[in-house]
DNA sequence: CGAGGTCTTGAAGACTCTCAACTAAGGTGG
DNA sequence: CCACCTTAGTTGAGAGTCTTCAAGACCTCG
């Protein structure tokens, strides 16, 4: 039932039987949270962790403009806030995009379990660093890349993570957002999101139909953006047919050379 | 003498004695790293932590087209990677901006006196916590935020963090950044950075003099990009006199109606 | 069928970038 | 001690990406 969680952390780190059981075990206390309605709010202190089982959400934070910056989407098996129970208050908001099924688990229960097994707890660590690999590489999207480039890095990302732990089909899934999301998550404008989606399209890239999104060729929506997926960090497994190499760049070498005549946007900012 | 260490983890949390000795005795193996060095590589898999016990560094990556991306600046007391060894391989760099004193941790030694001490554990974790707020707020400076503000705003926080760990005197403080450093870490241009630092100084908000940055007012700087230092959750405590309220952001209150006649920069971006 | 949310489109303007050159400040060597 | 070099900071003008504002089309749903 919770495999969401479990296939997301054997994407960092291979799990026994029993470990999956013991993740399993701790998913007990599961609601439902309605679209557009806050899982956590702003200023909360919440005092057990949520564990997201089934919905999209997303990290936010609103600016005393009203303006909204996305920090995060998460997905089935995403921790909303692995660690913000140690802190008092949260700094930011949670909010369900679609209607959400979200597991309520007691910090002891994640402490008990790591600390039965080492293996589990280094699968939550690097669960929480990939995540924040995930929000240094959203830096990057905003300021040194442009706008098409930062949408398709984007996807790009959406469509691996959702492909982890089992979402998708190879190259279409199911992508519950708004113009106005990815707006807020890029920040750019709905207006400029709408056009450079459009670039996209026109370009073949990807095609999108009622809330699904295909992407044609991953490798080329890949290579236009320059999206690696070396900061997932996945355990080396075949499983997932990404294109690796994944540690590439050595020292001297230059990469690919850009050899075929394939779409690639402008250079970038500087 | 490592005590920028123990001051940062006394801004999230009370230590004793001995466990301030017990932070002291792991930092043993202190190197130097010439400034513009790298103290880790990107690729690289380091084998003990990396605790910065003097100068400042950066964590950067670099892209295809030769691009930097900052996405986060150290300074005395910082691990640069309280955690990195879990990876496999970095994904980024972190290089010395000025010559750094690094101390290498074992890995062995901070398990062992989290263990012993669930107070230094939380307040390792709290300082992880506070670094990924950190990184959001840079994701608010680049998307929602003009350059003027995201400028002034990364100088807030640098300046208090200065501040947390007694690196300076109230209002001045050295800042050993260039402009182009800055605009690594805001995303923009060296060229329009400068044309930003100028309008800054031209209101009056800040004076610069050889590496020095003074701020007169330093409610007036935060004022005018709207900083608000809760995102560093620093414990209860009248030792560090920043402005509170901290969350004052209560459902339905309009915050503060601009009253005065105070500087206050372009209503931001959507 | 009306209503609200989401997507599209156009035109004008603003913020930020690019390019290129010049000044200032430091350090080194003769 | 000064010429020379390198790095960092400044300046100007023009171009572009992205935003703003506003309105219309589309779509889903009660």
């Amino acid at each position: 039932m919770h495999s969401y969680v479990i296939r997301k952390l054997e994407t960092v780190e291979r799990l026994s039987d029993l470990e999956k059981d013991m993740v399993a075990s701790v998913c007990r206390d599961v609601k439902v949270v309605p679209r557009r309605q806050d899982i956590i709010s702003d200023g909360d202190s919440p005092e057990h962790l949520h564990l997201l089982v089934d919905g999209w959400a997303t990290r936010y934070k609103i600016l005393k403009d009203g303006a909204r910056r996305i920090t995060a989407f998460m997905m089935p098996g995403d921790f909303c806030d692995l660690h913000a129970t140690i802190l008092c208050a949260m700094d930011h908001g949670i909010m369900a995009i679609t209607d959400c099924k979200v597991a309520y688990v007691a910090n002891e229960d994640i402490d008990r379990i790591t600390r039965s097994s080492a293996t589990l707890a280094r699968a939550f660590w690097r669960a929480t660093l990939v995540d924040e690999a995930v929000l240094r590489q959203w830096l990057v999207n905003s300021g040194r890349r442009v706008a098409v480039e930062a949408i398709a890095h984007l996807l790009c990302e959406l469509h691996l993570r959702a492909q982890l732990v089992g979402l998708e089909s190879r190259d279409r899934f199911n992508l519950p957002l708004t113009q106005e999301d990815l707006a807020d998550a890029t920040g750019l404008t709905t207006v400029h999101v709408n056009r450079m989606l459009q670039e996209l399209r026109k370009q073949g890239l990807i095609e999108m139909d009622r809330g699904q999104l295909f992407i044609p060729h991953v490798a080329a929506l890949r290579r236009a953006c320059n999206f690696e997926d070396d900061y997932f960090h996945l355990k080396m497994s075949d499983e997932y047919p990404t294109d690796r190499p994944r540690h590439s760049r050595l020292a001297g070498e230059r990469p690919d050379a850009d050899s075929s005549g394939e779409i690639r946007f402008s250079p970038g900012r500087r």
